[in-house]
DNA sequence: CTGAAAGCGCTTACAG
DNA sequence: CTGAAAGCGCTTACAG
């Protein structure tokens, strides 16, 4: 099929004797131009539906309006509600917005950032990929173009870094535990210690420390990939022990949801026995029965703020690069899995 | 900060003194080029960290390798994982992904097609938002680049729908509920009709009419927005009539989860007295309790099969527009909720 | 095997 | 108020 061309500035000029740099500015509304003309190319511009080549001035103005994204795993509810935001502040702010998933692997990680170059992408967003290892081709990139990270960050690579209060948010989890009457309070983080689970951890031990309840490496548990099914063999350890916990600290939702479904299976009382806590909010836990109480990260905040810091530095160039941490503030939320015990 | 531009050819090629006609095939690997002229710049172009201007050359060629992509909610979980289909196979195809949110509002979609026509895409995926009226501009489009839709389409767009076997998938799943014993299945659908919507409802009333079986207005109830809450008041509805049903189809998962929720409140059991079934299999299906009965509609596939026939239509021109109808097959998945009454 | 030159569609400093 | 011309970075038909 022979595709219809979009009409070209230049068509219109010829269409209406004038030059291509009258009709150009005509259609800029650029004050030069008398008003009779302009109306007049605007008349025909739009009779046949003319649309500026973005791409010819983009690259004539070295801009081209588009931002890349770049996200271990789209299809995660927590990642999605980012995006919701990043795509809702990009519009609205005139850009565009490239999305890559870079499947929690770094090498993966690497060629997208390549690939956003050549696009010419005007910044980057980014959550880093799960184990990280080498950050030197992400540094690189920080010398070229603008870059802000949210989510999953590292304090090693000098950019705006939007973050959630990781640490204060699981203080606040656990000292909600110790205000219901719970001592001995179990976490479940990640092994390889990623900025996430160390925030979170150390909120842990914090709140432990100021009420002088005592750290009990027996109920501190690690796992590789923090899942649901992981979450149900950690309960079953806990259940285990000699010294039951009274209460579980999951650091994902997802593992906080298996904890609750081993515990509904040997019929232990939710929260009387073993309150539960998680960390996201995702739809899950509204579904699962006891509904899970969880520290509520406000993603489509964090991508609109993201969104925010990026353009400001794409439109404001600094003369150096800095680390620079914002931190988005969350909410405990109270449900029947830690309700008054 | 004054970043570092990206070097260009015309750079590389002083270097070198060589004429960027030179280089330029050098680095594309033209056979005319001697290979020590080929050895020589590709050096210098690694070297010197050379990624080729996208923008330029894509500006030159009419080609940008850009799709765009255009859902009405990118949080929606089945959602995400076409995106991620559509991800994986356009990146593997050399081409990237822009992505929109229309979030069901008709004017939104039709500006999103609009700034997509701008970027130059190569051609746009899309699944129609919810009460879209009218497709005036759909059609205008469909004449400019290939279109390729999904999930929520309409039979009266020239192009290729990419579907999953609604009527079908509806139809194995009242079979289901009929083999396990149940005579009288409600089904809860969508008031405005939706192509989605309206294919389910056939489905039922097939399979009905097939196993002999009387429809009963009674229990064939549609709500505007279908959601968990509305699940849940469906099925109070459901409850308070004097011949209940034995079994609910509801056509989305959350609505069907929301029946869960209501049943489970008044002790009913799943599924001797009531039997549930869904559609999507999204996440909260295995979380509710009883873990729900669905049909599973393979996001991946749809997305990558989208992007297969839009770059095959790209890639290979065709004289005339035609709807052309693709299913992807489904699958029912049995879970406690429908399970052996 | 290599180079000079045109051109993709647009913007903008310069000239009148 | 309008136009001619350069140039953004690249590719490619043409010439040698």
């Amino acid at each position: 099929m022979q595709k219809k061309r979009n009409i070209t500035l230049k068509e219109l000029a010829k269409a209406l004797e004038l030059s291509i740099s009258t009709v150009s500015r005509a259609l800029n509304n650029h004050p030069d131009i008398s008003e009779p003309t302009k109306e007049k190319v605007q008349k025909l511009a739009e009779k046949h539906n003319y649309v500026p080549n973005l791409f010819a001035s983009g690259f004539r103005s070295h801009r081209t309006h588009i931002l890349g994204v770049i996200v271990p795993n789209i299809s995660h509810y927590f990642t999605s509600t980012i995006l919701k935001g990043i795509l809702e502040k990009a519009e609205n702010s005139g850009y565009r917005v490239i999305i890559s998933e870079s499947k929690n692997d770094e090498k993966k990680q690497s060629e997208m950032l390549q690939t956003m170059m050549q696009f010419g992408v005007d910044g980057i967003l980014m959550a880093l990929s799960r184990r990280t290892k080498s950050i030197d081709d992400i540094l690189k990139i920080v010398n070229r173009i603008p870059l802000v990270m949210f989510d999953k960050v590292s304090g090693k690579i000098p950019c705006t870094q939007v973050v959630i209060n990781e640490e204060e948010a699981a203080y606040n989890a656990i000292e909600h535990l110790i205000n219901i009457g719970k001592r001995r309070i179990a976490i479940i983080k990640e092994t390889e210690g990623s900025f996430n689970s160390e925030k979170r951890f150390e909120g842990y031990l914090r709140a432990l420390r100021e009420h002088d309840l005592p750290i009990d490496e027996k109920i501190i548990l690690s796992t590789e990939d923090i899942s649901l099914s992981k979450g149900r063999m950690m309960a079953n350890v806990l259940l285990s022990l000699k010294k039951r916990p009274d209460a579980i600290f999951a650091i994902t939702d997802s593992a906080a949801i298996g904890v609750i479904k081993a515990l509904n299976k040997f019929k232990v009382n939710i929260p009387d026995e073993i309150a539960v806590v998680g960390f996201s909010n995702s739809v899950n836990s509204t579904i699962i029965s006891p509904s899970l109480s969880t520290v509520d990260q406000p993603g489509h905040q964090i991508g609109r703020t993201a969104v925010k810091y990026l353009i400001e530095e794409i439109e404001n160039p600094k003369e150096d690069l800095v680390t620079r941490t914002i931190e988005i503030k969350t909410n405990l939320i109270v449900r029947d899995s830690s309700f008054k015990v």
